[in-house]
DNA sequence: GCTCGTTTCAAACAGTTGTTTGAATGATAC
DNA sequence: GTATCATTCAAACAACTGTTTGAAACGAGC
């Protein structure tokens, strides 16, 4: 019955995942070698396939270790509003909350890795590696359909697709507002006074309403002059 | 007076550019080696290296002979609507219109390699590599000011620094539209049938004009409760 | 014919990649 | 002490990276 369970070795497996994940964030997936992760993390270079394997099974544990987290949390937070509810239809601005709220959370925790994470995850959804997209798919496999669900019924004058369309757009707007990195240096002159992680869940999340509630499009019109008789 | 200067080379430049836009979307840049351009544009592998310098080069290259029309295409459309305008400020969904607008409609040509060019370069507005970010700094430096002026004379009620964050996560929304893998499956039931490009524009635009025209957060409130105390 | 400048080609360059190996080290149990 | 386990370590592995080289092929101008 030995008690050397819980701790399998000493620290050098969180110290390769942290190290590991801050260089994702850096230099990418493929940029960062496995010679800068244990370089980084102060350990021996055979000790990253010891412990985890492989790369590409150090890539997903780096993901999994804080994804199942945030997933149950923004879990926990929907299922809170449908207590709250009582078997009626939730606000949309509750749902946006639950999921995008508990992300901008995680993503304004400088402190254990969360901000550094949340840039990552960010990134990945625009990841081109199969492996890694399925990954994903899996992770949010038990998270995205209850989330549809709650929408579908929040919306119900709303056609779903639409709805699932402007689902797609608020993560896009989050995810680059997070992992982006204003290579435009849009914001550039602002940003550097708002360094507040919680400013940018006060943006943010208004932007995101305005977006889900805008009125559908007229269907045709308004984008059809396609010859622009020049007004002089 | 040689006039061999239009077309330095057949057409293998051209071949190694297509080759490379493609292979980058597809797996990203770190990740695919000039052996695999050259293999698919069925050119030399040495030739890359004679006809921009390095793999470097070619990455700007792929992006500098797009991004260079695009840009002027935006801000064509942003003057057109001024001339129109007389002086007078446009109305927000003119400059909307001018600058994703003219996006989304090169990312809706699939003849011409517009919509696979899109696509890269919204991925790459979170790309890590320092070369790249600077790269696009340099090519938006002359349009970013001109729709931020645009915006500020058309939203004088609105702080600058609000409607520069809204135009940042407008910029993410349709990066990640038409980036984005949709590695959560999402939409994935719909977008079999909706390949019609143009049905993105119909989606996304208003969104994006639904956000930038969102309620200011009342500064404080709404996410203040911190101790949910559970309706039961 | 020859010549000159451009372009293509196969081969090799040195350096880096992820991974594996087998011995060394450590700690725990008997 | 010895035996057994997990962990660390330096070294090496083959495969791949971007780049360079020098000769070959090409196409005009004369």
């Amino acid at each position: 019955m030995s008690l050397t369970e819980a701790k399998q070795s000493p620290d050098t497996r969180e110290r390769i995942l942290d190290a590991a994940e801050a260089l994702f964030v850096e230099h990418g997936f493929e940029a960062t070698s496995m010679r800068m992760i244990t370089g980084r993390a102060g350990v021996n270079l055979a000790s990253v396939n010891y412990h985890f394997g492989s790369k590409e099974a150090l890539i997903q544990e780096v993901f999994r270790r804080r994804l199942t987290w945030l997933n149950e949390a923004r879990l926990n937070a929907l299922e809170r509003f449908e207590q709250e509810a009582r078997g009626a239809p939730l606000k949309a601005h509750q749902i946006v909350e639950a999921f995008f709220g508990v992300s901008l959370r995680m993503a304004a925790d400088t402190e254990h890795g969360g901000h550094t994470f949340m840039r990552l995850l960010g990134r990945t959804y625009t990841e081109p590696s199969a492996f890694v997209r399925q990954f994903l798919a899996d992770e949010y496999a038990a998270v995205v359909p209850r989330f549809k669900q709650a929408l579908f019924r929040s919306l119900p004058d709303v056609p779903p697709e639409e709805i699932l369309w402007r689902f797609h757009f608020m993560l896009g707007a989050m995810s680059y507002a997070i992992a982006g990195t204003d290579a435009l240096q849009l914001v550039a002159e602002y940003e550097l006074d708002e360094k507040d992680p919680e400013a940018l869940a006060r943006r943010l999340m208004p932007f995101l309403l305005g977006g889900l509630r805008a009125p559908l499009a007229g269907q045709a019109v308004k984008t059809k002059e396609k010859n622009p008789r020049k007004a002089a």
